[in-house]
DNA sequence: ATTAATAACAATAATCATTACTGTTTGACC
DNA sequence: GGTCAAACAGTAATGATTATTGTTATTAAT
């Protein structure tokens, strides 16, 4: 087996995928957000540059870069997938009001998955810790909303 | 408004539903098993002592039921939804390899919930502490085939 | 540079959990 | 027992995701 030189190629490259158009814009779309878009949202945006994209290769490419590392897939509930272009352990809380989803910065005690390894005798290979609640800007509105009385 | 006498009618009736055959099943049902069933699970059994009972039916029901808090609704990662009984408040573990979800005793500190109030200005009402690994099981059979070198 | 092999593509059909709809039955209250 | 809304069974629809098919484009070797 020839040797390969790293230096040479990309990121995507170095995960034994081709690099393709469609497959650096979707990267490129989803790395230049905070929104976690879901599939949907990111077929729209790259559109824009790639207008005869398939839906398809959106899901396609979503699940190529998620096992190569580059991307992270976030389920939330029974809403539809989306998608974190920081791939840096941290948590997320969503808004039940408007569907928002900001990052958290916090951590989990690594004691704590030791004790639930300890307890239950299982191999913990990752966790993910998921906040609900209201936004700021819900916040806001559901106030303007009980001092008019229209609800 | 007339007051109720709450000793009378069971805490189903209380949540302003009516006490039917069918939900008194799916609510036995889940409160019987600790495997945290999905709702095909509970249809499958919920049948055996409700042949006619549609799926529809277990939807609807299982639906009014968490919204009632009488159970939680669990949905991990892409999986369908699978139901629990116990509403006390705890987390869960499950399986990559076989699927089981299980219990788990531990708390997140109150601390982290405020601290995340603050910084992100949302206002928390829930969260969630999802782990994910390998179980007691699905580990002695991957030792084992490790030994017999079988993959 | 040409070409062969194959990974990725667009378009579309299939899947599958869940929800919505329709007409019928049943539980709660009088 | 009669009334009537809620719940039911059965089934169709929905919608996100995955699979399939024939075509195109990228890589690597000639």
């Amino acid at each position: 087996m020839k040797e390969i030189d790293k230096r040479k190629i990309s990121d995507i490259e170095y995960h034994s995928m081709r690099s393709t158009r469609q497959r650096s814009i979707i990267l490129e779309v989803l790395q230049g957000t905070f929104i976690h878009p879901s599939a949907g949202w990111i077929f729209e945006k790259v559109k824009e540059q790639c207008p005869h994209i398939s839906l398809g290769t959106i899901y396609r490419n979503l699940n190529l870069l998620k096992e190569t590392g580059h991307i992270r897939e976030l389920t939330f509930g029974k809403n539809t997938a989306r998608y974190d272009g920081n791939v840096y352990p941290h948590h997320h809380i969503v808004c039940l009001e408007c569907g928002k989803l900001e990052d958290v910065e916090c951590t989990v005690s690594p004691e704590l998955t030791k004790s639930v390894e300890e307890v239950n005798g299982y191999k913990v290979l990752s966790h993910q810790l998921e906040f609900s609640g209201v936004c700021p800007d819900c916040l806001i509105k559901a106030e303007g909303k009980k001092g008019t009385g229209t609800w």
